[in-house]
DNA sequence: AATACAAGCGCG
DNA sequence: AAAGCGCGCTTGTATT
């Protein structure tokens, strides 16, 4: 790491058909600027020192092409992202500059291909941003917007943590794009292997594999219905209702209530059409090649701050298909996830001493059951999970008060959180980000049940949004900081990975790319678990690293507070062989 | 023919 | 055994 006042901030954007590049100072001073060619920019920049922070419009945009020229950058601070953290952040006081220029407020370059906006398509609350589809790629927007950002963060009261946040957010762009890059390394073979198994042989020209037909034809004969339409929801409910089940939907809880010989193929049926549709030998053809499966990630794409994706599904894998997940020849995967996230975030950003203790060194529920304020574990999980969630009937919302009277600190904060959301208000992360305050339809609909001649139906419709909103807002603080806490984790990881040394040609996983085929790399990452593709002599070091930078992200965050993050680690048995 | 929506299910 | 947060994707149906 380079000291604060040694750091270079190297600034690209366009301007006429050319690329700059500016170098500034730590003061944001500009010591040189340089126009280079469209296409050769990636290459003369990747020559450059790797240590400056590169601050672009959109990582998305602009990292790719560093990526295939065998270039990787240690920081950057990614323009859109940061800008859409700044604008709303409680902390930040002086926001208005940031808020005048609404063109910082589109979807990133690389998001699918944004759709015209709609004649009629206007923003409820006038915000910035109506029409404009990508954030500028100008030299001379990106400074402007770098000295806004600047004076922003100058403006909070507590620069420390969002400066924080940013640089973790620019960290978790940057890591997007080199997983992208570098693919989950995919094996076909278990892929198909587990296919077959469930559902037969692959089918010659799109037919009906052989164990969901036969699954098909025992439901028609359970419905007396050889014709019966298994797809259709409407139709499948007359055919049920017909053959005396009277469920009110189709989905599978609600089916396995009802004793009846259909219930159980059927169940059988859609979970297999589920497997075959979603993530059948089509998705192997389309989101796979070359041994990869390469989702888009989005950083910032939930409004918590966690990630989203986009293609092949990458954050609804099933499980079951895990095992298609497998390292290359001479490499392992080091996988780790951490146990209870959520609650662990929740008992540090409250400060509350008697649920971290719970925590502390074992499985939370363990610990909460042990403290004699829940029985047992599944109900100490449904009760943290409900009042995390903001449940307030069934077994998980009768628990809830329990956890109150044990753990008032942390149940105190997450019932602010749910009141400022009822009443309109925003609710900040631990680092910072904010949610957005209700917009001008939801006062309408909480002022018209206000009114003088409110009808029960306009009553009951503004309760309901109030609830909504209280418990968006409630679960907003702990699954925001969860992110934090785990995009904190990602960076310094990436920053240990880094500094492992490279394996030679011959022990390359040539389908990782120029940058990460001799490097161990970040591969997957799903809210609270991580994947690295590692050469196999370095699973010791990195699962070393990985452990580390879990505590560092605990430290980084919550300081000395008690809390522990432990993780389920694990190296890869299938790696050897191969 | 193209598009929007709801249901359902996968993930955390 | 099924209430309560955040997502993406596929399918069938309704709308235009």
């Amino acid at each position: 790491m380079t000291a604060a006042g040694e750091v270079r901030w190297r600034v690209v954007g366009r301007e006429g058909g050319s690329v700059v590049l500016v170098d500034l100072d730590a003061g944001l001073d500009e010591v040189r600027r340089e126009r280079v060619g469209p296409d050769r920019w990636a290459v003369e920049a990747s020559a450059a020192d790797p240590s400056a922070r590169w601050v672009w419009s959109d990582t998305a945009r602009w990292y790719p092409d560093l990526l295939a020229a065998g270039s990787v950058v240690a920081r950057c601070q990614d323009l859109r992202l940061c800008h859409a953290i700044l604008r709303a952040s409680s902390l930040v006081t002086e926001a208005a500059a940031l808020r005048a220029d609404g063109a910082w407020d589109a979807p990133s370059t690389a998001a699918p291909a944004a759709v015209e906006p709609a004649l009629f398509d206007l923003d409820p609350d006038g915000g910035a941003g109506v029409g404009s589809r990508t954030v500028p790629e100008g030299i001379d927007d990106a400074l402007a917007e770098l000295r806004r950002q600047a004076a922003a963060l100058a403006s909070s009261g507590d620069p420390g943590r969002l400066r924080l946040l940013l640089a973790a957010e620019s960290a978790g762009a940057l890591l997007a794009a080199e997983m992208h890059a570098a693919g989950v390394p995919w094996s076909i073979e278990v892929h198909e292997g587990i296919l077959e198994q469930a559902l037969g042989p692959r089918p010659a020209g799109g037919g009906v594999p052989a164990r969901v037909q036969e699954l098909a034809d025992a439901v028609r004969a359970a419905l007396g219905d050889g014709r019966a339409s298994l797809d259709s929801q409407p139709k499948l409910l007359r055919s049920l209702h017909r053959a005396g089940v009277p469920a009110r939907s189709t989905s599978r809880w609600e089916l396995a209530e009802y004793e009846h010989p259909v219930i159980e193929p059927l169940l059988a049926y859609k979970k297999l059409m589920r497997l075959m549709t979603a993530n059948g030998w089509t998705w192997l053809d389309e989101w796979t090649a070359g041994g990869r499966f390469r989702p888009v990630y989005v950083p910032g794409g939930v409004v918590t701050g966690r990630w989203a994706s986009s293609g092949g599904g990458a954050l609804q894998l099933p499980r079951a298909l895990r095992p298609a997940v497998h390292a290359d020849p001479g490499w392992t995967l080091v996988v780790a996830d951490v146990a209870q996230l959520e609650p662990r975030v929740l008992a540090a950003m409250s400060g509350d001493l008697a649920l971290a203790e719970a925590a502390r060194g074992r499985d939370l529920y363990d610990g909460i059951v042990a403290s004699g304020a829940i029985a047992t574990r599944a109900e100490a999980k449904i009760a943290m999970l409900g009042a995390m969630y903001g449940a307030t009937t069934g077994d998980s919302g009768r628990l809830v008060p329990a956890l109150r009277r044990a753990y008032p600190r942390a149940m105190g904060l997450v019932d602010a959180a749910a009141r400022t959301g009822e009443s309109g208000g925003a609710v900040t992360t631990w680092l910072g980000r904010s949610s957005a305050p209700a917009g001008s339809e939801w006062h309408e609909v909480q002022a018209r049940a206000g009114g003088p001649d409110a009808s029960d139906a306009e009553c009951a419709q503004a309760r309901r949004s109030a609830g909504d909103r209280g418990r968006f807002t409630r679960n907003f603080v702990v699954q925001g900081t969860a992110a934090e806490w785990a995009l904190a984790w990602l960076a310094d990881l990436r920053g240990l990975l880094a500094e492992l040394p490279a394996v030679p040609v011959e022990q390359g996983a040539e389908a990782s790319g120029p940058v990460f085929s001799r490097r161990a790399h970040l591969c997957f990452f799903l809210h609270d678990e991580i994947i690295v593709h590692a050469p196999l002599a370095q699973a010791e070091a990195v699962a070393d690293a990985v452990a580390r930078s879990a505590e560092r992200a605990a430290r980084l965050l919550f300081g000395g507070f008690p809390i522990d993050f432990p993780l389920d680690l694990r190296i890869s048995i299938d790696a050897a062989k191969g």
